[in-house]
DNA sequence: GCCAACGTTGGC
DNA sequence: GCCAACGTTGGC
């Protein structure tokens, strides 16, 4: 899942322990979450900032349910367009585990076979949650330690 | 249902 | 801060 650390970082996540993912306006976006499950674990990911990359891991605390932002007018994720009875837009709640030593950055990312068809390298991806496997869950792990 | 215009994302 | 890439919107 990436975020933007000024808007909200890993910090962010660690000091409020867990926190909804609300925000989420793009529809494959709001589908990979929909197939998460508790329990699941997340990459938290740094983007917009001088070495975008993987910084922290955290997990899933609940399954998808309505982004209560979409109903509020005076919330800049209001949707005018979404009806309380077919809500449109959903989140999970997402839960602090643990940051990386060091960023796994991008660029890493790049060199590593099993990121090769992940969208998450290709230029131009505008997609702020993106489904990982359990190699790359294991590549990444593996090159830094959680504390 | 096409597609131009627009808004947003995110690397650089 | 720039701008390429891409998703969404809405006129036709």
């Amino acid at each position: 899942m990436k975020t933007e650390p000024e808007a909200f970082s890993l910090d962010d996540l660690a000091e409020r322990g867990q926190e909804p993912w609300d925000g989420i306006r793009n529809y494959q976006a709001r589908n990979f979450m929909r197939s998460m499950t508790p329990g699941d674990g997340v990459f938290i990911y740094h983007s917009r900032v001088l070495i975008p990359g993987i910084v922290g891991v955290a997990d899933v605390r609940t399954s998808a349910h309505p982004d209560p932002t979409q109903f509020d007018s005076s919330c800049k994720y209001y949707d005018p367009n979404s009806k309380a009875e077919t809500p449109r837009w959903d989140l999970v709640d997402v839960g602090f585990r643990g940051r990386l030593t060091s960023v796994v950055s991008l660029d890493e990312l790049r060199r590593m076979s099993v990121f090769s068809d992940s969208p998450l390298i290709r230029k131009g991806n505008r997609l702020s949650i993106l489904p990982i496997t359990e190699a790359q869950w294991t590549a990444v792990l593996e090159r830094v330690e959680l504390v």
